[in-house]
DNA sequence: AAAAAATACATTGTAATGCTATGTATTGTG
DNA sequence: CACAATACATAGCATTACAATGTATTTTTT
């Protein structure tokens, strides 16, 4: 099962899905980035790899969509918290209202 | 409204997407290529641009996911006609499901 | 009748993105 | 004391959507 074709579409999902997913986790909460995806792990059947996330934040940083501080711990390695900015937010409710329109269109299809 | 940062990700969502829709679209009925642009443009929100279509279509064959065969016109160019193999309507059976574990999760996150 | 648009196929080069591999540094565990 | 886990990061590769461009035929408009 899951032949090699699947696999490599389930990557090609992820181009896309993954900015989306990050935006909405971080809507209620801030999270460091290492926290970000054990929290997708968690939530969704979606495993981000640390050499996809931190690049992935990035670029969302610089598109302003988050913003981030580092934090010092008392033991072990600081931690860099993002937080969604209000850009971050209006652009997930547009992203949001795609998605769904997507979401309607490919449930029609698949039955 | 929609934001330069939205258009590009509706791009990168197409990305996986697009196969997984046409897929959808011929499990029922054969269609030529020009075809299968007008028909996901009718009952999706989604444009396929002609050089996007083309090459998926031929990466489909190439995995045994679609067959295609010409067909000539009394008058006009003649069209591929593609069909769904054996082991498409397999894989779309997969990715129907991955699909499905996926907007499960982000519908828990968008709410 | 000529010009323009639509139909129908296709390829090339570019930009964007996820993944593997690799690296650094610290802390906890067997 | 070695190894796994935590926590950050980058470089190179493969994949894919898209714009631009091309060919050829047919239909529509001027």
């Amino acid at each position: 099962m899951n032949s090699e074709f699947v696999q490599k579409w389930q990557s090609q999902v992820k181009k896309g899905t993954l900015a989306f997913i990050l935006l909405n986790v971080l809507r209620d909460n801030e999270f460091y980035g290492y926290e970000l995806i054990e929290q997708v792990k968690k939530y969704t059947t979606i495993e981000i790899a640390e050499g996809t996330l931190y690049p992935l934040m990035n670029r969302l940083k610089k598109e302003g969509l988050v913003t981030s501080k580092w934090v010092e711990q008392e033991s072990g390695i600081p931690r860099k918290y993002y937080q969604l900015t209000a850009i971050g937010v209006e652009t997930l409710d547009e992203m949001i209202e795609y998605w769904q329109s997507l979401e309607t269109s490919i449930k029609k299809l698949t039955k």
